[in-house]
DNA sequence: TTTATTTCGGATAATATTATCCTATTTGTA
DNA sequence: TACAAATAGGATAATATTATCCGAAATAAA
């Protein structure tokens, strides 16, 4: 469904917005290690966060990455899905076809845009707040 | 979403579908002209398709690959989908967990199982009967 | 100003997916 | 039986994705 990169950009951004609750920056090394994943891949991914101004960079002594607090609640799940995927999962056709055209239909589909326009309104509801603060209390968890 | 060559399996069987309504085997060139995809590619995939038992092939002369008729109504996407990218589309983590568990949920597991749920409904409930005669009525297409 | 810390970004490597090529095997027909 | 037509399947190549490494640039503090 995601790709490898969008898993672990969602689950960074979670794990920064956690953090940037209590003030507290956090680097790729412990990202990594709380999210089980590849530090420098993650880093990488990183980096594409902060160019489309998902999370917030701090280069230098007592860096790392952060979100404004005030910026968590608004930032949606399709924000970090379109910076690393693209929006290809929205809009794209089912089977491949060059574009999605609804005068020109793939077999698929009048039954596959249902499923995908329900992705992305779960994607464009679900902020970055509500998965932190159910992390937070413990209902779900970032790793195993 | 899926996978090229579960792409391309898709549009396969449902071209072999249309012609064997009338009887008629068709081969790898033909297929992959129809639908557009590469030949070589498209052969390796039917052989998964005759392996999982979705379609039937029959070598030497005037063979070629086909479907029992009394089959077409009775085969489902989810089992296209299944011989090809397997069952990770209806199981597995939205987020990559090593399982989608409900006792231990991923941060989006509530709201992924959702559209997860419907995705595989809509592929269980949708047979190749269906989309083969939307393509013969000429409603929705197999390429461009 | 020097040093330690930390992100940025280019180069490279490993792996998976997609694609091609060539030969073997099967089967109908002359 | 010999031949032609067709799928099966192994070997290989091209491309995309995932992952690692290392030095450059920025920043705070000594
Ligand atoms: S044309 Fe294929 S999903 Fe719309
Ligand atoms: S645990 Fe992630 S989708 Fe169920």
């Amino acid at each position: 469904m995601f790709s490898k990169a969008c898993e672990y950009g969602i689950k960074a951004a979670i794990f920064i917005a956690i953090n940037s609750f209590e003030n507290r920056r956090v680097s790729p090394k412990e990202i990594s290690e709380e999210i089980d994943s590849p530090q420098a891949f993650t880093a990488k991914i990183l980096q594409a966060l902060v160019r489309h101004n998902v999370v917030k960079s701090v280069r230098g002594a007592h860096g790392g990455f952060e979100i404004d607090k005030d910026k968590i609640a608004k930032t949606k799940l399709s924000q970090i899905v379109y910076a690393i995927d693209g929006d290809s999962i929205y809009k794209g056709c089912g089977l491949g076809l060059h574009t999605c055209d609804e005068n020109r239909p793939c077999p698929v589909h009048n039954k596959f845009k249902v499923v995908r326009e329900e992705l992305r309104a779960m994607l464009e509801n679900t902020s970055l707040e509500q998965l932190a603060l159910d992390i937070k209390s413990g209902v779900t968890f970032l790793k195993l």
